[in-house]
DNA sequence: TTGTATGCGTTATCAC
DNA sequence: GTGATAACGCATACAA
């Protein structure tokens, strides 16, 4: 049905080689024959075939995005800075979800999958630095970890300074006042990386303050979801004396969590303050606006598009650390002014 | 570097039609045979170059969903729910974000794009039905349009009704006893299908109850998104006198009208009634809760995805129009007494 | 500058 | 039931 590159030679009376030539822009063919090629092209209404250029080439022009979950805003939000960074480049994403399952991580990060579709994979994970450490760099293709702060120096990877944004979303908690802080996300039931950093960071704040940590008011959120921020908060609320603060590990959790101080009976952020970190949009239009700390996807997806492609084009790169920066947002749900969003 | 068919073959010293019989699950295979290719196959640590196998059968498994933009939560749900869909069947999903551009959707529908990547395409348009009708069968690889309810009949969509869907809505406001009713969302700029239908469900209901429509009432908005959603509300509130409820095209809407009513000192239900549609998760732990129109999408991925299935087996299928169920959810926004979410 | 021929890794068509 | 071999559509080494 579709037409080949030979048929467009045999309808331009060219070889296979000139219509390739004028088809991926080569240099040296003369104008009259890029015309007559073209003219050609236009008249069968020839693609090129990427499949088969990419059999030839070994290279697909696509990415793979993988996430936990493509519904949660964070990586949503995400998804399109990748996708928007990645076409300027030339190359299209296709995303994955892992749901949480530990098993597809590692047939991703080993290639035991379909994975040879792939130029080169940008992973978000859940993994743990235990799992990831059972993954060698000539087991998996071209990889970009999103994300985590402490890798072994083995892979490329976007960072967040997981450890001082939670420091500073506890401090800003301290900083107005409260000293019964509450955290949410804490040690779910595998060591995953994140959470353990922005335990420290709060921890760490907390301590640098002379309040606390105290255990009882630490929860763990197994999907940092906003149903699991709604489930950790009102048992913190039924803590005696019950927290004053509570710092979610995402803004997700903390949408939930503020429900559930509502459900109580209670008011944020007089009588409970809360904070998250991520700065998704509904954040933003929450009634109390949440306060949280920005983490800068635009940023990241542009330096991880940025180094996956370097590294597809050169494996031997030595792999790099990037740390996106990240900003405290003060809003209403810790006390500050509104502002329209 | 990676082991090839050939190299299967020469280890367990069969032919490459015996290799290839054994990988793709051919029934008549000596157990012998198979026991010799197999353990050669976790020798060599063989895997199947889909790339390959693509350009011999022309499948490549994989699926296109397109979407106005992927971080709308919406779409990321519905996404979501597609992934999980395709994946049952055996298809990877790309993401493709047209981001409101019609040219980028005309592309895509026409091929024009390096489309042959795909096997078959799933449309979330915001395409009108002028631009769907320059586009012919022929032109398309199987396609499977999403969410609108009137095409014509040349391409299979799993429809939402969208009038329906609007009247239930407006006729739940009515039934509070609402009388001044506005809507977000009717007539962008350009004449997509969606906000057309949603307004005529929107006027017939009022007509019905004989309250309007007034056309002061109605506010248009482009993209379907919180900063939408205030800003029109915003303009409705200084409307004399001010409407008691707004009706909303989308929950994203309804999260920014939310907003605005409260910046403007107003509440919400009390003074200004708000309903969305789309049923996303944001509304349910909002305060007050968002009332809504849910629409089904798992239903609707896991029709469309068993549509595009059959079709791209027998592209001759005669196109087919399923209609998804949605169902009217009243929460605390239109005066529902609080629900645990 | 352009033409010819080979191979990318697989499946499928023939024989045996 | 298994083996040899021809495509699939393209890019490129080599020749001209």
């Amino acid at each position: 049905m579709a037409a080949t590159l030979r048929d467009v030679a045999e309808h331009a009376n060219v070889s296979v080689r000139t219509v390739s030539n004028v088809v991926s822009g080569y240099e040296h063919v003369s104008s009259k024959m890029r015309a007559r090629v073209e003219q050609a092209i236009d008249e069968l209404g020839y693609r090129p075939n990427p499949v088969a250029r990419t059999l030839r080439t070994g290279r697909t022009g696509l990415l793979a995005l993988v996430v936990p979950e493509i519904d949660v805003p964070y990586f949503s939000e995400l998804a399109r800075d990748v996708i928007t960074a990645a076409a300027e480049v030339g190359y299209q994403v296709m995303i994955d979800q892992t749901g949480h399952d530990h098993e597809r991580e590692q047939d991703l990060l080993r290639g035991t999958d379909r994975n040879m579709l792939f130029d080169g994979m940008l992973f978000a994970p859940l993994a743990t630095e235990a799992e990831l450490s059972g993954v060698t760099e000539s087991q998996t293709m071209p990889l970009v970890l999103l994300g985590e702060h402490t890798f072994d120096g083995r892979f490329d990877h976007v960072a967040i300074d997981n450890v001082q944004a939670a420091a500073d979303a506890t401090d800003h908690l301290i900083a107005i006042g409260r000293t019964r802080i509450a955290a949410i996300g804490a040690q779910p039931k595998e060591h995953y990386t994140t959470p353990l950093q922005r335990t420290e960071g709060y921890t760490t704040a907390l301590e640098r303050a002379g309040l606390g940590p105290e255990p009882s008011l630490i929860r763990a959120a197994d999907h940092y979801s906003r149903a699991d921020g709604y489930a950790a908060a009102s048992s913190l609320l039924a803590e005696s004396p019950r927290p004053d603060a509570i710092f979610c590990y995402s803004d997700l959790l903390a949408m939930g969590a503020a429900r559930a101080v509502f459900d109580a009976g209670l008011q944020v952020p007089d009588d409970v303050a809360i904070i998250g970190i991520d700065d998704i949009e509904e954040g933003r239009y929450a009634r109390p606006s949440l306060s949280t700390v920005s983490l800068d996807t635009p940023f990241i997806a542009e330096q991880a598009i940025a180094r996956i492609a370097a590294r597809i084009d050169d494996p031997t790169l030595p792999a790099q650390e990037i740390v996106a920066p990240h900003l405290l947002l003060p809003r209403e749900s810790t006390g500050a002014a509104s502002v329209t969003p």
